[in-house]
RNA sequence: UGGGGUAUAGCCAAGCGGUAAGGCACGGGACUUUGACUCCCGCACUCGUAGGUUCAAAUCCUGCUACCCCAG
C-alpha cells in the first residue's frame, strides 16, 4: 500500500485531505509542522491548539500522526529573508518561500524518509499533465485558489505532491468534514503569515525592526504627517496613516518610500495617479517547468496576479537576463516591490518573479520589445 | 491698548430659533495562508466659556477667553 504523508495544520483543508486519501486506500500518515515558537500575548503557544486538533482529527480518521520541528530551517530560509526585505523597505511574501523551502523541501524530504511515495497538503491547487510535463493548476474553487503561493515550486516537487482538495470547493470541504465528524469542521480558516499566524502586524514587526520615525510627504514635498518607520508601511496602504481632514477630504494612501530621506510618500484619493503603474520589472524568475515560457527577448502573452486574490490581469511579458519585464494591458494599482508577480496561461501557473520596480512608462531595457 | 472676523468630535466641515449632516482619522467586524486594498458597523446627550432672552438656542443678546486679519 502506497504511503502518503500529509502535512496537517489542524485546519479543515488539510484534515479533509487526509480523510480523502485514507478513503482512497492509501497508507496515510499525518504530520504536524511546528516551525515557529512564540507565546501569545496571553501566554499560550499558538500552535498548541492546532497540534491538539491534528491529533483529534487523526484519531477520528484512524491514522498515525507525528510532529516535526523545522524552526531552524524556517528561521534561516524564510524569516531571515523576510526581515531583510522589510529592512530594505520592501514588502516580502514569506509564504511563497515557505512553500518552496519548508513545506515542499524540508518537509518533503522528511516524508520520503518516512518511506512515503508522496506528500500531500490541503492547498487549493491541482496538478496535471501537459505535453509530458507536470503542471501546476489553479484550484477548482476560484475564490480559494492558492496557486499564487506555490508558483516557486518546480516540476520535481509537484510530482511528489498530492492536493486532494484541489478540485473541491471550500463549501464541499466543510460539508465533507462535517459528514465525517471531523472536530475541525467548523474551525475558522486561519490567516496571517504561515506558521506565525494572525497577530498585530505592527507589534510583531516591532520586535525585530527598529522604529525610525520620519515625515510623510506629498509628491511635491509638503509634510502632512509623521511615520514610525518606513518598514511599517506598504504601497497602497490607507489605514494606519493617522492623517485625515484637509485637502479634498479624501483618504490618504502610501504611494512610495524614499529610503535615503526616510520619507513616506503619500497621496490623497484612492485613484491618485501615483498609485498606478503599467510596467513592472521583476527579478528571480522561477518557472514550474524549469524553463521560461518563451525564449530570451521574445514577448509572450499571459495573465498575471501582482498580489494574492487579484483578478488575473492580461499582460505581455518577456524574459531578459535574470529578469522578467511585464507590461499590463490595464493600469495596475500599488504594485509593490517584494511582492510576487505570478504568471498564468489559463488555469496553468507558469511561475513568477518578484517585483522590483513599477512604472507608468516602459523601462529603457525593453524599449520596443512590446511594440 | 483701535477696527473686523472666527470659535461645532483628533482633523476638515454642515447648521442661521425647534431639539447636532457629511468626509477623513480612529475603533470593532467581515474578507484573506503575505502585507495591503475593499466592504459593514460604531464614533459630539453636545456645539470655546459664563450668564441672559424664549415654550424651545449650536443658532438671538451680553461679559470673558483664545486664535486670525487689517490697522498700529
Amino acid at each position: 500500500m502506497e504511503r502518503i504523508v500529509v502535512g496537517m495544520s489542524g485546519g479543515v483543508d488539510s484534515s479533509v485531505a487526509a480523510l480523502l486519501l485514507t478513503r482512497q486506500g492509501y497508507d496515510v500518515v499525518g504530520v504536524f509542522m511546528k516551525n515557529w515558537d512564540e507565546q501569545d500575548p496571553d501566554g499560550a503557544c499558538a500552535a498548541t491548539q492546532d497540534w491538539r486538533d491534528v491529533q483529534a482529527v487523526c484519531d477520528t480518521i484512524g491514522i498515525p500522526y507525528y510532529a516535526v520541528n523545522f524552526e531552524k530551517e524556517y528561521q534561516q530560509r524564510v524569516f531571515a529573508y523576510f526581515l531583510e526585505e522589510y529592512q530594505k523597505g520592501r514588502t516580502p511574501n514569506p509564504d511563497v518561500l515557505c512553500n518552496r523551502e519548508i513545506k515542499f523541501k524540508a518537509f518533503l524530504d522528511f516524508a520520503l524518509q518516512l518511506g512515503a511515495e508522496k506528500m500531500a497538503t490541503g492547498h487549493f491547487v491541482r496538478t496535471g499533465r501537459l505535453g509530458g510535463h507536470t503542471v501546476l493548476q489553479k484550484g477548482a474553487d476560484g475564490s480559494k485558489d492558492q496557486s499564487y503561493f506555490l508558483y516557486m515550486l518546480g516540476e520535481r516537487q509537484l510530482e511528489r505532491a498530492l492536493f486532494p482538495v484541489g478540485d473541491m470547493t471550500k463549501a464541499q470541504v466543510r460539508a465533507l468534514a462535517l459528514e465525517a465528524g471531523l472536530p475541525v469542521s467548523q474551525k475558522k480558516d486561519s490567516t496571517g503569515v504561515c506558521f506565525i499566524g494572525e497577530r498585530n502586524f505592527r507589534q510583531f514587526l516591532r520586535q525585530y525592526l527598529p522604529l525610525q520615525a520620519g515625515e510623510m510627504q506629498t509628491e511635491d514635498g509638503k509634510k502632512v504627517g509623521e511615520h514610525i518607520g518606513l518598514a511599517y508601511y506598504t504601497l497602497g496602504q490607507r489605514r494606519g496613516l493617522g492623517i485625515g481632514g484637509g485637502g479634498d477630504g479624501r483618504s490618504w494612501f502610501v504611494t512610495g518610500k524614499d529610503l535615503r530621506r526616510n520619507v513616506l510618500l503619500v497621496a490623497q484619493g484612492e485613484d491618485h495617479p501615483a498609485l498606478y503603474s503599467r510596467y513592472v520589472r521583476a527579478s528571480q524568475p522561477t518557472w514550474v517547468s524549469g524553463v521560461p515560457p518563451a525564449a530570451e527577448g521574445v514577448a509572450f502573452r499571459a495573465a498575471c496576479k501582482f498580489r494574492y486574490r487579484q483578478q488575473d490581469q492580461p499582460v505581455w511579458a518577456v524574459c531578459l537576463g535574470q529578469e522578467v519585464y511585464i507590461k499590463a494591458d490595464d493600469n495596475q494599482r500599488a504594485v509593490t516591490p517584494g511582492q510576487s508577480a505570478v504568471l498564468y496561461q489559463g488555469d496553468v501557473c507558469l511561475g513568477g518573479a518578484i517585483a522590483e520596480e513599477a512604472a507608468m512608462e516602459a523601462f529603457p531595457e525593453i524599449q520596443g520589445v512590446f511594440s
